[in-house]
DNA sequence: GACAGTCTTCCTACTAGAAGGTAGACAGAG
DNA sequence: CTCTGTCTACCTTCTAGTAGGAAGACTGTC
């Protein structure tokens, strides 16, 4: 069993890393056959189109980054000790050059150009993102760990796009560091004062 | 004398609102030349290659970001007043859709695929924007006008990321309104509370 | 266990069109 | 009479995508 096709993994990796690098028209499947040492009619095989290929990788993704919240949920209680995690994962993905930006945000830089199918994924992307860091913050208020300044979900949209914004950030300058300097007041700010 | 050649700046705004719909790899002479009224060759006339295009282009966005910071210096005298107008300038920008997005935020986010001359303005922008704002927040923290909780050149730093992220956040749920969302709180944040 | 069929995966070879870019001619203005 | 801006015509390379076939693995059935 151990693996039906590892090839479409393979390329779905290969693809994302690339997309990750220069976006949607960033890359070819030429590039992609090159990588994982394969034709390209082998691509097309495994994933008709390009837009076929891109709506695979994003919904995959999201799946990973759902699951990825789901057990920050089930292995973290403390809600600023999760956000604290969620940070690191990115400061850590950034710093080892692994995968130095969403790929998502990174498609959404590009939506007007973006095959609809796509669109559509990377929408729902940025929705449920912004759902879980509003429902998160949420909880943290009412149990007294965070101090939200403005409802919950405006709170989390400004932290979503503070990360995103110190992934670029981070890009632009070519250094990892700026991602921490610009997340690290975030959770300062939401951290609860201790009564005086 | 009016203009010596009006084509060349049709070209560069052409390209420039193509460059905000889909980046460096979202456009091509081809999409200019239909826009313009001009056949592809001619562009290479003014523009050799598509590198020099986009180095020009970014070249001019920057002189004309300077002239508009500069301007707002000179027309604002009160930090916090200059934090609005720059916000405000972006979310009219965003809200009639002229030019919804950061021309070099767009492309830094596609710095490893950019030809190096264009990446070098790129940073540039970056390294000009956040200085003129880590400036305006030491001066307004030194007259009392602005509070910061980190270094001005930290909260510069967070300050242009969020901005950037708001800008990706209303262009991903399709909503200008989102800017204001996001970007409001800065402001407030910044604000000196008055004493008590 | 042998045979035939079929399904999967990959290949070579190809296509049409788009990409960035060049060569050289022509028209008008200085 | 040259210089500027434009054109037509072309080139090369890359693009996504297709057609059709070979090799192997699975699935029967006799």
């Amino acid at each position: 069993m151990s693996n039906l096709s590892t090839t479409s993994d393979d390329i779905l990796t290969c693809a994302r890393s690339l997309i990750v690098a220069g976006g949607y028209n960033g890359f070819s499947y030429a590039d992609i056959a090159d990588v994982v040492g394969i034709r390209k009619a082998s691509i097309h095989h495994h994933f008709p189109s390009k837009a076929d290929l891109v709506r695979t990788l994003v919904a995959r993704y999201r799946k990973e980054a759902e699951a990825g919240m789901a057990n920050l949920e089930r292995q973290v209680s403390d809600p600023l000790e999760r956000l604290r995690f969620y940070l690191g994962y990115w400061e850590a993905c950034i710093t080892d050059a692994s995968a130095p930006f969403c790929v998502c945000a990174l498609l959404a830089s590009q939506l007007p150009v973006l095959p609809e199918q796509v669109g559509v994924e990377v929408r729902a992307h940025f929705r449920a993102l912004s759902a879980w860091l509003a429902s998160l913050l949420e909880r943290g208020a009412l149990h007294g760990r965070l101090q939200l300044v403005g409802s919950p979900s405006a709170e989390a949209e400004t932290f979503m796009a503070t990360v995103h914004g110190a992934m670029l950030s981070a890009r632009a300058y070519g250094d990892p560091k700026i991602f921490a300097v610009v997340t690290g007041p975030l959770l300062e700010r939401l951290a609860a004062r201790s009564p005086l």
